[in-house]
DNA sequence: AACGACGGATAAGCTCTGCTTATCTGCGGG
DNA sequence: CCCGCAGATAAGCAGAGCTTATCCGTCGTT
């Protein structure tokens, strides 16, 4: 049967992007990983990695081992925890995964929270984007993930994983002060037309979002600036270098002067506003402090919620 | 994180019920797993395994990694089958557990179906009693396993297993020949109040089910002689030894003289007569040519029906 | 009661897996 | 042009894990 060891280290190499990295993350060197890589190769009669430049990529049969890997390793953690759980030992760490603006919206409130009910766990974060993280959750290096989905952009497989939107985040249109478009109520995208836009590169999410949304409503996006960051967003239109699409949650974390947000009026009336969705992804067993942290979470984003309507409504 | 290997002994060590039987299966000398297991139980902290008379029983903690390790062995072949199978390969063995009478009364006719459509498979069979066998299933080692269920007998958690009841085997009450009970039609339990049973010792299923019945009939049930083999079940009733409960598919296979199968009619007439359930078992995503000998197996199962009531009505 | 069979634990020694270090190749950026 | 980075390969070494040997307790047999 295959070995589980050399399984773990496809995985890991997979999640790290390279062989190397990966290795610095087990305290390996890496011709050991390329040896066990190697051997689990012959073994299987068929390559698993593509070795090309800056690092390797997954061949078809890697990405299928690969998620049995995940599995096979959620499992094997999930193994332990139980049985120390039985023994009355608790979880003692509690890794965690967000987005960016999660990362400051969301998760300072929850995790201060967290940190006075379990003064003895002791929480890790880490920065993903969608769509990665996914794999992690379900190889157990990630206990729980906090991720998104903007419109225009598909969810990810989520196999074996529970995933949860805790929260439905409206897009909001922000505009410069003193912009003609600017009145209270939702606005039209259309109003926007002749504005540039500030949002991420092609292929971000905001950006597919703001791309579906505009060619709903029949408008040309011009993109001025591409950033992902929201902070930098805000700063630029207070500047008076564009326009952007904004989540409430966002907005209530921001410096609330030289800009105000509008609803976006929706080209089709029926149609949902634009929102980026919020999800919480952990695996079916998850530890005891997960699903604490998870209502700690909604709550969190309940409460961002209000402060960006609050921020929204101030004009 | 837990060495897959060291779980994996203790698997094996379980199904095996002691560490000399395990170590003979996965050709290793005893001490080898010994010390193996005294590592996963120092690395954990607590026992796993309870050192007793003939052999070794899991504690709390070991049932708990158990159930975990299995999964892990069984997603382990999975994935291993998965890759090769995307590579064109396939499988070339099929393992198959099987209670004694399914053996004699199901097996034979869909195994040699199977072969003539696999010639390159080669399927290994081996005799498991409920509720053995699901442990089995669950880690792969086992690709199918056909068990069952009698009156008054828990059918046993199936957790990440596939379970679909093939058959519902009316248990028949056969009498010797000159009974007086004997006639066409249902016959109560009650008129064989006075007779001596031949069933399993206490415990075994069919016994639970004889001893269920007669309690709702109100019948008391005194045992002549112990068997879990129907066929010396009705050779002792053809000899006059006794009455017994047959499965009706085991009489469409047994030599069809000096007894008479009767339908068992029910104290309470709106309630089912009792049956011996039979179910297939596997694994969520089977291997290429499970679902194919599962649907063989159905087959055979409502041909031994069949046959199964031409004896019966022979009487 | 004594013995042997069986199952397991422990000790000591050896083998081989799998790690490290060192060297080489190929590709890309300053 | 050359250095940096990622990976493959070769050679050597350490330790994990196996085997053999011995011991202990329990049971069934003689």
């Amino acid at each position: 049967m295959l070995d589980a060891n050399r399984v773990r280290v496809l995985v890991e190499v997979a999640h790290a992007g390279s062989i190397a990295a990966a290795a610095e993350r087990m305290s390996f060197t890496a011709p050991a990983l390329s040896q066990q890589l190697a051997k689990l190769e012959r073994e299987l009669g068929c390559t698993l990695l593509e070795r090309r430049q800056g690092g390797v990529r997954l061949t078809g049969a890697g990405r299928i081992l690969l998620a049995y890997g995940e599995r096979v390793m959620g499992d094997l953690r999930d193994a332990e925890t139980a049985v120390r759980a039985a023994a009355g030992e608790r979880p003692r760490r509690l890794s965690l995964g967000t987005f960016a603006s999660a990362g400051k919206v969301l998760v300072p409130g929850a995790l201060a929270a967290f940190a006075r009910a379990h003064p003895d766990v002791r929480p890790a974060l880490s920065d993903l984007e969608p769509p990665d993280g996914y794999g992690l959750v379900a190889s157990g290096a990630l206990d729980l993930l906090i991720t998104h989905r903007y419109p225009g952009v598909q969810l990810p497989a989520a196999a074996g994983l529970r995933r949860e939107r805790i929260l439905v985040d409206p897009l909001m249109l922000v505009l410069p002060e003193g912009h003609p478009a600017a009145r209270p109520g939702p606005v039209p995208l259309a109003e926007a037309a002749g504005d540039e836009w500030i949002c991420g590169a092609p292929g971000v999410p905001n950006r597919v979002a703001l791309e579906t949304a505009a060619r709903e409503a029949g408008v040309r996006v011009r993109v001025a600036y591409e950033t992902r960051d929201y902070e930098v967003t805000l700063a630029l239109i207070r500047a008076g270098v564009g326009v952007g699409l904004v989540p409430r949650t966002v907005l209530g974390a921001c410096e609330p002067s030289g800009w105000s947000a509008h609803p976006v009026a929706a080209a089709d009336p029926a149609a949902p506003p634009p929102a980026r969705e919020v999800y919480l992804v952990h695996r079916r067993r998850p530890l005891a402090p997960v699903p604490e942290m998870a209502s700690l979470l909604r709550l969190s984003a309940h409460r961002a919620l209000d402060r960006g309507a609050g921020a929204a409504a101030a004009d």
